[in-house]
DNA sequence: CCAGTCGGAGAACGATCGTTCTCCAGTGTC
DNA sequence: GACACTGGAGAACGATCGTTCTCCGACTGG
């Protein structure tokens, strides 16, 4: 099989695995059943689990933020461009199986033991963030807003995941709103 | 030793090392040296580890509260004892060994496997959005509002954590001050 | 002073997990 | 057909961890 078909099994496994059940609940047999590759393929691939992990979340940010970009992307209007955001978000938080923020949950397991991983959170919600300050400066917005629009997302990810509920979304949504028409 | 004392000594050094270095990262070896405490006296007291990682929570939310309400309790005018929120937030985050929401942790940590640390992060989560709609009915402000400040809490919580910051509570209470002010 | 009990220190046990190793079937080459 | 090689299946190894057990010193009541 070729190494680039194998490395893709095993990040699907590894994402199911490790967003489902945390990183630290799913060995690396896990892995190797759910991906049907050998455990000698497997860390041929990845030389330690820490490799897989990060690897996971790197994969996982590309398309996170890929998704979100295209679902605002079929939005003209700037302002409502930044609120597509949202409505994104909700989108998201309904999806089967969702269990909150990948990067916050992994933050929360092994930001205080594992450099590599909280590396990566900061650099996932750093990004998350330019993005936003960007729509924000499309819509000839002040640059202050970024920050409360970034702490409603924030806030409704980890509400979402903790409640098992898309309805912080809308409570987003709307302070949102708020927000851009105070600033108008 | 009293076992009132020595409960409150495990609890003392369970505290600091869960919230410091994760619960999975901390075995009960660890707990029994910062304690103190024999591990027999540990397991008389908590039969099981999953039993001091709850008493750690329930604890914690107590005293997280009692110290948030205490602050705010400080303010006379309703509307002030909104931001006071903010305020102590951002007092919070500026503690030595601060690195986040013990719950949200907790909740990326053992959320998916632990039940009973995911119905105490709910409980305790429920229980600070109950207090905030509280404030806010006592500032006759729409109750609508309860929700996108508690988002906006939540998401400074998050996001002072992962970037060691307590930058983010003043941004949550500029743009609390903003919603505050719409409403008014 | 002594039998009995309690609690402390830490060794021991059993399970789990990350990682490596062994064995072997299948394959391509001469 | 013999041989070297690759990769798969899963056993094995070493470490860690939650939990229990053993041993021993210290204290109590007589």
């Amino acid at each position: 099989m070729d190494s680039a078909v194998a490395r893709e099994r095993a990040l699907d496994a590894a994402e199911d695995l490790f967003y489902g059940r945390g990183v630290q609940a799913v060995g690396m047999d896990a892995v190797r059943t759910a991906s049907g590759l050998s455990l000698k393929r497997l860390y041929q691939l990845f030389p330690a689990k820490e490799h897989l992990v990060e690897a996971y979340l790197d994969r996982r940010d590309e398309r996170w933020r890929g998704r979100l970009a295209a679902h605002v992307a079929g939005h003209a209007d700037p302002r409502r461009r930044l609120l597509a955001v949202f409505d994104w978000l909700e989108g998201w938080f309904a999806e089967p199986g969702f269990r909150g923020c990948a990067w916050i949950n992994a933050y929360g397991e092994l930001g205080a033991t594992a450099p590599g991983v909280a590396e990566r959170v900061r650099a996932h919600k750093e990004a998350f963030r330019d993005y936003l300050a960007g729509l924000v400066a499309d819509a000839g917005l002040p640059a202050a807003l970024t920050g409360p629009l970034f702490l409603l997302a924030e806030g409704a990810m980890v509400t979402a995941g903790v409640t098992r509920s898309s309805a912080p979304a809308a409570e987003a949504r709307e302070a949102a709103r708020l927000l851009l028409g105070s600033a108008a």
